[in-house]
DNA sequence: TCTAAATTTCAGAAATTACTGAAATCACAG
DNA sequence: CTGTGATTTCAGTAATTTCTGAAATTTAGA
């Protein structure tokens, strides 16, 4: 398994963000090699490319599954394990961001929810700032909820158009401006 | 500065995710502390709260205003430095965004769209698939800095809304539908 | 069941990151 | 200037994370 510079070179940069990323070098590295490999790649090919021990991938992969970022392969009269990522960009993307909420965000918001419980009911103004973060944590999750479950053809086209979208919506009557064409100029 | 019950449970609980989040354990709390506090607080009095060293107590401080997460505040007569955090909830989630964008994210653009100019033309699948993530990334953060355009209000009704915002973009068209209100039934 | 390949586990080593205390630097009132 | 308080820097240490090699476990065909 010897790779290409292209492959060499992005396989690097994916190792060098991993730690802003919450992951590791090694974890990095696995995910990039897959992410460019056309055909599913064991774990001796994983090692032998990116020259890191077999128990060290071994656990990468193990992490990779964790956050459900790899699928399991496997070739008739084979049994070894072969990774592949998503085909679907989309799919990855969700899942990326379906994970990091995961690990996060919701033991935050679980966190926060627990305090305003508790309710100490001292220190008034802590306690509008951590209702605030919440109700804040809440719309934008939600909303990432509600976009999740459009079509990915809608979803493009929504973000496309992005801020025209914006356009649409009456500041005050908290409906959307239907069937009335704004004037323009 | 003896911290409240409340308080003392937050900070701890940023200062566990703050591994999560990239940042350590002291940014972590300083950033909760300052966060709850009604009152700008000062070096000696967060090293205090939160009985770690003075000098690392300086360096969070730092890190916190390279991401600008804090704001310098003074009082006559006193040549102390006090720091808050703004008061603005959608102010801290925009510049969150932007600064994380910027360490995660804007680097591997770049990465990405070197790799591609250097086009070594060998490797199809490869250049393929990055130019596909590339072209995601861009969706994502095009449509992120639409969003950031837009005031508060706009936003919050447009999040809100979320889904429902979706089902006026016709899916052939490419085109708001506007002015022609969809049959309901 | 036995065997050998495939994979995982795990204790210790290596590398990295976080933190401290002491010294240096800075800033400003007198 | 000078002296004092405020802040930063930094070398060394502590803590944590990552990685390896060897041993243990799992798996499936013979």
């Amino acid at each position: 398994m010897k790779l290409t510079n292209l492959q060499q070179d992005f396989v690097l940069h994916f190792g060098e963000m991993g730690s802003r990323w919450g992951i590791n070098r090694t974890v990095g590295q696995i995910y990039a090699l897959l992410f460019l490999s056309s055909e599913p790649l064991n774990a001796e090919q994983i090692t032998e490319g990116l020259g890191v021990s077999r128990s060290n991938t071994s656990m990468g992969l193990k992490e990779l599954q964790a956050w459900n970022l790899v699928r399991l392969r496997h070739f008739p009269g084979d049994r070894r394990d072969y990774f592949t990522t998503p085909e679907d960009m989309w799919e990855i993307t969700r899942i990326l961001i379906a994970e990091r909420k995961k690990r996060e965000i919701d033991p935050t918001l679980t966190k926060l929810r627990e305090l305003e419980m508790q309710a100490p009911a001292g220190d008034d103004y802590a306690e509008a700032r951590i209702a605030e973060l919440r109700e804040m944590i809440e719309l934008m999750t939600g909303f990432y909820d509600d976009m999740e479950k459009l079509e990915t053809e809608r979803l493009v086209k929504m973000m496309t158009l992005g801020s025209k979208i914006a356009g649409l919506i009456d500041k005050t009557s908290g409906a959307l401006t239907l069937g009335r064409r704004k004037e323009v100029k």
